[in-house]
DNA sequence: GGCATATCTTAGAATTATTCTAATTCTTAC
DNA sequence: GTAAGAATTAGAATAATTCTAAGATATGCC
């Protein structure tokens, strides 16, 4: 699927700093875990796998952790119904096929082409600054 | 936009029957309601709306009766991000827009290739039983 | 029609994910 | 080294939804 690399600790101040955000040892380790599994982990499951490495955080560390990196571009937000919100570091432009029997997540990559094809869909004057795709059904096993 | 038209008490019946569902007076409110004012109304929006003709109905029944609308596919269900789950009786395939300025949501109708082009982009194996497309961004006033 | 059974409705309690609050700690700039 | 702004923490608060248990309604069968 050819994953995006991790990024250095100080490009990730830096993207940080763009936000107007700092960074910490919490970010750090919150977007190094996510790069690490992308499995589209829930905030919760975050936290757990954050522990292992820093058994003192608390859960509100990684919901804020998380926001900072969604506001400063490193990091996806993705929902499926009303289940909880999971978090996604694969910035390529992809969809997602989130399989109803295991409840896994797949990241379906597009051709380029086909997001402008739907947006040329939107009536004039509609101008959409994100497009998302989200296929739901079952894998072949 | 050419909006479904109101199926009849009989035909609701039938529908719910389909699912091993049962018509019930507030069921034809609820759904009445929904055809009525196709705005994406969220279950406690219905609710102020059913309230006008039902008094005495409560929230739980309206959670109920959307949940039996969604079973038996007159109704579909419409989430965008973390917010409260929307309802939609618009059973043509279509996209959302979702304004971010208003919170206001518009249909958006797609050609029926598109929803074939994009299964296509699935990798073998996978079966989309619905593709659900979202744009989010501002429309022109 | 009358009874048994299953479904539906209701009010309120419970749950879940998330956000807020206030106190403390850490950084950064001067 | 101190002041000011950010970040972290634990726990309380919130919002949407689901659950529970009771009563009401409808349906099928004799």
């Amino acid at each position: 699927m050819e994953p995006t690399a991790q990024i250095s600790p100080a490009a990730l101040s830096q993207k940080l700093a763009g936000s107007g955000l700092r960074n910490t040892p919490q970010r750090e380790v919150v977007y190094s875990v996510l790069v690490g599994k992308r499995d589209h982990p829930t905030a919760d499951e975050v936290f757990a796998r954050v522990k292992a490495d820093m058994p003192t955080i608390s859960l509100a560390t990684v919901y804020n952790c998380l926001e900072a990196l969604v506001q400063c571009n490193l990091v996806r937000q993705v929902n499926f119904e009303r289940g909880p919100t999971r978090y996604c570091p694969n910035l390529h432009p992809h969809a997602h096929f989130h399989d109803e029997a295991t409840g896994s997540t797949y990241d379906i990559d597009l051709p380029p082409g086909l997001l402008e094809q739907l947006r040329n869909q939107l009536p004039s004057g509609y101008r959409a600054s994100d497009v998302e795709i989200t296929f739901r059904g079952r894998a072949a096993s």
